[in-house]
DNA sequence: TCGAATTTGTGCGTATGTATC
DNA sequence: GGATACATACGCACAAATTCG
């Protein structure tokens, strides 16, 4: 194995250290096995597990393993735990279909139109807006020049959605530049006549017309305040998505989104050999 | 508090300690912190942590609880860890971009145009074709009915590819129904005339026009196969993107796209008001 | 209503195996 | 080969939440 980098040579190691991991620890094979009940339906959704010191005396292991593999369980969204309670084989991670574009119909029995009427049903949803000047970044994908001293050039508007019946399930954080929307009714996105009606129609309602989305979509693990909000554990994945809207060549807005992974999936389609 | 005789006076002390910090866990403080050094870049890339022992005596806390901090970090891509050697901070992880989707170029300076020449350089792909009788979540998937006996009817090829300088970066298992191309000249994706050409290259060439996709985004946590095929830590997040192609409402191929989160990202775009 | 038992989350100290230097 | 470092494991302990009589 060449070592030049510093970069490729901790990388590789890495790599090859797991190669050679041949035999799992403890508390993989015990997920595993508790995986696997979980999964062929043994241990039905509901149930609850064993507590902590039964499995430690069920799989001969120290308490510190079990609580290492329910752990990696919950992570992946297998396990559900209240401190008190017990642990309890979560329900089926239903995901949520967020339906990001869509060219045409499909199939009646397909996901999209029980999608677009699950979206349809609103939940509430809270928000706070403010000036500021834009952080370097978000400059980057709106296209700002170099900042005015202390100006504020945009409106950054948080948002928290949440379901009726369940909690808060999307966070997301946009920014809009202030040169386009300074002294017209839009300006607050949240406020006049124009309120909630997404920017596409806001944008509309001062001559601006968005003609094109573009989104990157990645995933990592929560922020804690992150979770916290959410309500998912900590350590738990989150999906970003980075969208941005253009008129022309001009960004008119950029937004971070931010769902749960273990209960959300994007949804996207489109046509072939577009052009 | 309660203190029986055998408690320590150091454990005495600590238990007093913690009643104070009841807001949150050492070792998500001892990460908070870590992660401020590090993304601030006090701890610059490529550099070593203090060894578990010197943080333990740095932060007065257990070696357990550092490990536990740490491997917080780890997840979130932020530290390398070797055994042995020590732990180092991570290069940035510089995402690679898997532009699925656009309808219209973009400004010259976007990432449109670097993504499209970094996808242009090819790597190379190893593959593995079988038939087999569809799992039920691929029969939905391509509308397939009930199965008839053992009787195979998808075709499932499996992929690794890989760039040229480093390993491997995406999975993915492909199925297409036998119904369709069973004793045609692309039955088999990798062989022949039109080997590697891409679904709707190969759907053309026996009288079929694909014209539309789907794709559903979510996340997770790697398999241990996953992980190992892709060089990447256990317990690292992927995101697997299920892609079908179709040709009117009919479903002629659907495949599973494994990335690993940390150093991909997926890019949508598209128009907007299309119907 | 209230106290006792249980359970999880977290923490301590220590020890061993293996990889690296 | 010896020293160092991380990953894992053991055993124990305590706070907070929950449950239940």
């Amino acid at each position: 194995m060449q070592l030049d980098g510093r970069t490729h040579s901790l990388q590789a190691a890495y790599a090859a250290r797991q190669a050679v991991f041949v035999d799992q620890p403890a508390y993989v094979r015990i997920a595993n096995d508790l995986r696997a009940r979980i999964v062929s339906g043994q241990l039905a959704a509901g149930t609850r597990l064993p507590s902590r010191q039964e499995l430690a005396v069920e799989y001969d292991a120290a308490q510190g393993v079990i609580s290492e593999a329910t752990k990696l369980l919950t992570r992946e969204g297998l396990l559900v735990s209240r401190p008190g309670a017990g642990m309890f084989v979560r329900q089926r991670p239903q995901r949520r279909s967020l339906v990001r574009s869509w060219f045409r119909e499909r199939q009646a029995g397909s996901p999209f139109r029980q999608q677009m009427e699950e979206q349809g049903r609103r939940g509430s949803w809270e928000y706070a807006s403010e000036t500021l000047q834009a952080p370097a970044e978000v400059r980057e994908r709106l296209g700002l020049g170099e900042p005015d001293g202390d100006r504020h050039d945009v409106m950054r508007t948080t948002y928290t959605f949440s379901s009726d019946d369940e909690g808060p399930w999307m966070l997301s954080t946009s920014w809009e530049p202030l040169e386009l929307t300074k002294g017209t009714p839009i300006a607050w996105p949240e406020a006049g006549e124009h309120a909630g009606l997404g920017v596409t129609h806001r944008m509309a309602a001062i001559g601006i017309t968005v003609d094109a989305w573009d989104e990157e979509v990645w995933a990592r693990v929560a922020s804690p305040e992150e979770a916290k909000h959410l309500g998912i554990g900590a350590g738990s994945i989150v999906m970003v998505v980075e969208r941005s809207y253009f008129a022309g060549e001009l960004a008119v807005e950029t937004c971070d989104i931010v769902v749960p992974a273990e209960t959300t999936k994007l949804v996207y389609n489109g046509p072939v050999g577009d052009s």
